[in-house]
DNA sequence: TATTGTTATACTCTATAACTATA
DNA sequence: TATAGTTATAGAGTATAACAATA
């Protein structure tokens, strides 16, 4: 065949990604920090980051709930809750009461503010949830929670 | 009714975090997490995290493709794969070579050690990634797959 | 002895502004 | 003037060790 020494390859026109597009940690990375970018967006006007978010979203769904208990649900690391919790605290979205039980734990509850903030916060970030899949049939949305879902549950 | 007036609220049982789990991002999120960290353990042989992985494994099967196509095609910042690249060069596992067209970029290649560790890493990530949707059927393993790249793709 | 909440701290990851060399 | 690569730097996010108060 024709000479073949020390041709330059030609330029990378095309990035191909073909492997990396083959593993689910990959793609449910993107699509995470996808979803993530639009809500940060959305949530701006709120104030509130991701973590912020969740951490209030379980405490109305859950009134009472500690420290702890937050930290198992949400795989936060208990240290990195206490500043979390005393920002929110002195933006008066939620309160801190004794445990009825437990003398060493303290109870999160949302004060009336936070109730309303979260009631707000919440329905925003349904639909833009459903922006983000929105060329996603219903049951293709369904499909995708519940086989992400049953990732990362034991 | 029964007397209702400053009844202690019982403590939390079982925490509800239902919401959460009915947003995509929430669970996007959580199945990413539980895929990287099964990747961190499989790749520590290797000396990898999974940026370095992804970087070197779009080296491979792209030769001679510039920092800048490397950013675009993986959401990384420039500056933050100066120090990447640098790091890999100085384990011998690419070659900075000028690029054929533009005298400004750089064009990455494997070396001979590096096309081997990607081969044997590639491997692994393929098994550990099937390791982690074992219990998922091949269709819905393809399923998952599929509506990622739906949502983050545009 | 174990657990809750906390402090202090460090390490990784990611983001931005500004510079240089070349196009 | 625009782009590739780089430097310096700052901010999130996340992790561990160790402590006081309570169980």
């Amino acid at each position: 065949m024709g000479a073949a020494k020390a041709v330059a390859p030609p330029p990378v026109e095309r990035v191909d990604t073909g492997f990396l597009e083959s593993l689910l940690g990959y793609n449910a990375r993107r699509a995470a920090l996808t979803a993530i970018a639009r809500f940060l967006e959305a949530m701006a006007p709120y104030g509130l980051r991701p973590v912020e978010f969740s951490v209030l979203s379980v405490i109305q769904h859950n009134p009472g709930v500690t420290s702890r208990q937050l930290c198992a649900a949400l795989g936060l690391q208990p240290p990195n809750l206490v500043g979390l919790i005393r920002q929110l605290e002195k933006r008066a979205l939620l309160l801190r009461r004794p445990h009825p039980q437990d003398g060493r734990a303290v109870g999160l509850h949302l004060s009336a503010d936070g109730q309303r903030l979260m009631r707000d916060a919440e329905r925003t970030a349904g639909e833009i949830d459903a922006g983000i899949v929105a060329h996603l049939s219903a049951s293709e949305r369904a499909t995708l929670i519940r086989l992400l879902q049953k990732v990362y549950r034991r």
